[in-house]
DNA sequence: TTGAAAGCGCTAACAA
DNA sequence: TTGTTAGCGCTTTCAA
């Protein structure tokens, strides 16, 4: 059972008495082939069991048919989903996925993104909640197309898909803050992701002054993400005497939700929560969490369709798209 | 800011005045070159922005550094921890991941694997439930080492990192046998998985042997992998008289228990739960979900590991890998 | 320590 | 409709 050493165009064409360049055409469906010669090569391909080998075309075509997909973390629910969005209409268009995971550290994202660059892959989509300046440097020094996915480059130098996280967040606060809570805490991301973080303050910010509620800082926090984290800070937003928050993380979201019951507090009744990123987490629980919706399979698979429009040199017209999100309200919220 | 037409190997030496062979080798970290020659190549690349062109260096080395992963869903969190293990250590070697989705369709395998080798990666880790005959062939044919993570391949033709299904299920239908509980029933994936299921049935009737208690097969059941299908089957096994049962997924168990809870069940007073993948959806439900516990991230950092070697052609003592399994007792079980 | 030169397997003008 | 012929950018003997 030894591995054949796989032929090669040469092989194929030496068999069939006709030169590369009509190997060449008939795999790549150049429709300037006879049919006859045509069917020879087919079956000296099908015989010798030819594959194209992807590396020598590549280096010949300067096209790699390969998009590099930088993210985060493939495990994160969230981009795992945007992730998936992306793959399906890579694979629609033939193309297919390098992937990196960065845990959103600048030094990786750039490295990545020069490996990428290195790999000449032709597109890349990146994915991560802030854009470092030197990341975002690095990516526009690079030779290939990049769009955005599920991120935003404040400076909007990038072609980007999202939703529109300030009215999101507007929508979420507003919405508690009309069940009669005044007290509304935020809490968002670790602090080194300032953009993040930002764009979740101002939506903030904005639904508290469309109900003339005054800004208290206190009401601010930022955790890591995940289950544990929310356990702990549930506890300082109780101090705090909040009777609702908003949070950037399902899980998070689900923390402090547990925490709260876990010391006497009915949810919704006595408190209300909303998270972002309407994961499968959110329905698992009991009660199920309200959440922003947010169309993450799309998010990835517009993504990606942009990206392969621009690869094609064809012209965007919208270059910063925003998907429509909603308000999925569920058992942590009233009504 | 226009993109510069990246330099080449060619432009690094002629601006040293040295040959190709000189540079590729200070690129390379080839140790024969004079230090001060290799300064001044140092020098050139710097200003150069010289990036070696990973296409071409993998045409002439027939080595691409890029590994294929083959997994079943990047959304599924099972996988999607393997697949970070298997990223982490890839990255170790300087490996890069080409991955792809293949909702376990046989076909869309054998076309990933095909695609994969095409691309001429240097290895491939392929993860999925069943192992198809037909797929175990084109992987067999393929000219690169692969192997399997988290999937068994029933006549152990290719190395493979798991953990001892059979015996998990064995102690997880034993530890609720002990409990008390003589109907208990198993909830598989989707019939067409055989081995998968198999492999279940096989640690289940053992389990059931030693106790001496007579297997039932209206206590067997199979479903779709996720909450609403949990939630569903958790009626038909109510009606079996069951009162625990052994899931092979998480969002089913959790599924299950929210339905019986719902229909005046107590868990895990009146029925006990234990579920397989010990994913993060086993914490955050209250209760939290008794689960076999996995060394998920390690399952695919070990195959991964292992990959190295076969790509580099060192010898592997055991192929067929079983890494410890725990039982992680929470709320769904009693003691 | 360095260079010359032959590929790696394919595409893409350009000719015929 | 088909073939010839340069490359694509790099690695790798083999010599020097």
């Amino acid at each position: 059972m030894q591995k054949k050493n796989s032929a090669t165009i040469y092989d194929v064409a030496h068999r069939v008495g006709v030169s590369l360049a009509t190997v060449s055409r008939v795999v790549n469906g150049n429709s300037n082939v006879r049919d006859s010669t045509k069917r020879k090569v087919l079956d000296a391909i099908e015989e010798l069991g030819y594959h194209p080998n992807a590396v020598a075309r590549g280096l010949a075509s300067k096209k790699t048919t390969t998009i590099g997909v930088v993210m985060p973390d493939v495990t994160d629910v969230y981009y795992s989903e945007l992730a998936r969005g992306i793959d399906d209409v890579a694979n629609m268009y033939h193309y297919d996925v390098l992937l990196t995971n960065t845990d959103e550290d600048p030094v990786r994202e750039t490295m990545a993104v020069n490996n990428l660059a290195s790999k000449q892959v032709d597109g890349i989509i990146f994915m991560g909640n802030e854009l470092d300046h030197e990341v975002l440097n690095t990516i526009s020094g690079v030779n290939a197309p990049v769009v955005l996915a599920g991120s935003v480059d404040s400076e909007k130098r990038l072609p980007s898909v999202n939703i529109d996280y300030v009215a999101a967040i507007k929508e979420a606060v507003g919405a508690v803050i009309k069940n009669g809570h005044d007290r509304v805490a935020i809490v968002t991301g670790p602090v080194e992701h300032a953009i993040n973080g930002m764009h979740r303050l101002v939506g903030y910010k904005m639904a508290l002054e469309e109900a003339q509620i005054d800004f208290d800082e206190t009401l601010l926090f930022s955790t890591h993400q995940d289950y544990a984290a929310g356990l702990q800070v549930a506890e300082r937003i109780l101090a705090t005497g909040a009777t609702a928050v908003v949070t950037y993380d399902d899980e998070v979201a689900i923390g402090i939700m547990n925490y709260l019951r876990d010391h006497g507090k009915r949810i919704p009744e006595d408190f209300e929560i909303i998270t972002s990123n309407d994961t499968k987490f959110t329905i698992v629980t009991r009660p199920q969490v309200t959440s922003i919706g947010q169309p993450k399979y799309d998010i990835g698979a517009v993504a990606m369709r942009m990206l392969t429009k621009l690869m094609n040199n064809e012209v965007i017209e919208v270059t910063q798209v925003k998907l429509p999100h909603t308000l999925e309200r569920r058992g942590t919220t009233l009504n």
